[in-house]
DNA sequence: CTGAAAGCGCTTACAG
DNA sequence: CTGAAAGCGCTTACAG
């Protein structure tokens, strides 16, 4: 019990079982992993009685270091507490799970140095795959994606080189919410983004900006505006507020990169008495299951971070079985304000 | 390299830095474990440069079977997609990372049986403490919690048992929401919570009502709402959706247990042309940080979850120890809808 | 100051 | 059909 307290392993083991059994460490091994043709009836039946007796399971530290094998992976995530990291690691986590592995977790708190520390240590513990949801460069990224563990980049591309990725194509994304606005009527719109951004939030901004400017939208009606952030919502509720502060016109239509830059834009909206969506449409990208809740007010396009785990997990499994590195773009979707997505039967009292 | 593919450990052991530097592996485990005195000046330094100059890292693996101790942690939580848990996980993460810990995240989607299954392969990990956040009675848990590796209570007690506890006072918070709504002059009332709720949820409601019945008001002025829920924003929605297909009034104030609870009222109302906060005042229990962004109709009553991960850890540290089973009961605070928390200074563009 | 040896719990050729 | 032995990478008495 002293032993089970400092160490968490159940203190019956393969020695133990083959002691009680009056077998060797061997056999027992081999009736545990099923290998029950390399033994006669009896034995088996004795064996598994014993396990069963003993409550027996394999010690995984003991086998990893001996199969060189440790169905282990990592997942670095660089904001817990944001809600698309959340649902993504959810997701991912019961993928794994589905395909017999377990998952590290590991916020980066976007840092370049805590994304290396967790790297090695990672490495350290036999981990056999990372998933990097929205990674920064760093020498350490750079090291590990120049081979040995597979690695899945997921919404942001490997900024260290060549990877494989799962995510959707931002610049469309960013095309659509223009054609969204547009289809309103509106001729005159915003882009939000952060300034300190990355190639997603870039790369929205811009596929938004083109695909208005292509619609005939002069470069003069189509406003930039940007924020040093913090966090996305402090970006949104900036970026309107320092418009406003220098004097100018709330835009009638404006496109938040994320729901979250979105969110701040709500909040400013309601300081300087703008009523969204009377006097302003607003769309943004990420739909976030809340918004059927909180905020009707918000068009979101919705990008299927649920479903992102299962083709995590496919691409591991690939890259294991030595496939070359891919992509999984998958389809983004508007998703409109007034079509509440959850369909809930009446059925209660 | 094929065989750190298959691995995922680097490719140098203490016994190839060993061989490099012409010592034994004793030797040079001892440098890399800070036991310069127990070598020669030049054999430390000789040691050194061989292992920067291969990049060795100690692997956990081999050190956790021989040391009989992983470092790591297993949290178990009722539903990563719930930004309350993801709070808490995050917290939690950050906290023992700052102990020297890695946490391994599993997702139980409030099973039973998955509870369970995680719990034992856990054990086989070799995990040194189990943090069970919001956890469902199970065989398995009743097996755990009778002694072994220690394991910390998150928000919902031990349901098989005793246990080290971190949450916050929950019938107290559920008397405080009372004394906010009776504060606004609100004499009639509902509470609203989930038909197969915790002993949580039960707290908080029961904390309501009986502070409103000692405030004097009437037991047929105190209205139970409940339904049965999947999520508790459907909950929510169920409930005051019910109320008012059977005929009856919206209330002048309503107690949500939970944050999602009251999105879930909000919703509903909307549908009802039901304006809150003018027709009706809503105060619930969670203090989501979305809130003074999203929901400037609620009033919440903030649990600090953010401060869980710290109690969390210094509580297993404790255990570890030696130390008896204990309680932290950490403080809830009201935090009122007009007064936006956030304090952002204007020094952008 | 340094190294050979045992052993953590497991798997797997190999021999019988 | 079964077991003794080697070894995964590490730590730690023990001997010298």
């Amino acid at each position: 019990m002293t032993t089970a307290k400092r160490t968490g392993l159940s203190s019956a083991s393969l020695a133990t079982v083959a002691a009680k059994a009056g077998v060797s460490i061997s056999t027992v091994s081999r009736v545990v992993n099923g290998q029950t043709h390399r033994a006669s009836a009896e034995t088996v039946e004795k064996v598994r009685q014993v396990i069963a007796e003993v409550g027996y399971r394999p010690n995984h530290v003991g086998r990893s270091l001996r199969r060189q094998e440790s169905r282990l992976v990592a997942m670095l995530v660089a904001n817990l507490d944001n809600p698309v990291m959340a649902t993504i690691a959810a997701s991912t986590e019961a993928a794994l799970r589905d395909a017999g592995y377990v998952m590290f977790l590991c916020d980066t708190h976007d840092r370049a140095d805590l994304q290396d520390d967790y790297l090695y240590a990672m490495r350290s513990h036999g981990v056999q795959g990372y998933v990097l949801v929205a990674c920064v460069p760093s020498p350490g990224l750079k090291e590990f994606s120049e081979g040995g563990v597979p690695i899945v980049f997921v919404s942001r591309r490997n900024p260290c080189g060549e990877g494989a990725f799962v995510g959707i194509d931002n610049i469309r994304a960013g095309a659509d919410a223009a054609d969204y606005l547009w289809s309103q009527g509106i001729r005159e719109a915003a882009a939000l983004y952060p300034l300190q951004g990355s190639t997603v939030t870039r790369d929205r901004a811009a596929g938004f900006c083109d695909r208005l400017l292509s619609l005939g939208v002069p470069s003069d009606k189509i406003l930039r505006l940007t924020a040093p952030g913090l966090s996305h919502k402090d970006v949104g509720y900036l970026a309107v507020r320092d418009l406003l502060t220098a004097g100018r016109q709330w835009p009638p239509g404006i496109m938040c990169v994320s729901d979250q830059i979105a969110y701040g834009v709500y909040r400013a909206a309601r300081e300087a008495n703008v009523v969204i969506p009377d006097d302003c449409t607003v769309v943004s990208i990420d739909g976030n299951a809340l918004n059927a809740w909180l905020a009707p007010w918000l068009t979101s396009i919705c990008v299927p971070h649920g479903d992102y785990g299962r083709e995590v997990v496919e691409l591991l499994l690939s890259l294991w079985n030595g496939a070359g590195l891919s992509e999984r773009i998958l389809q983004h979707q508007l998703g409109l304000p007034t079509q509440l997505q959850v369909d809930i039967p009446l059925k209660s009292l």
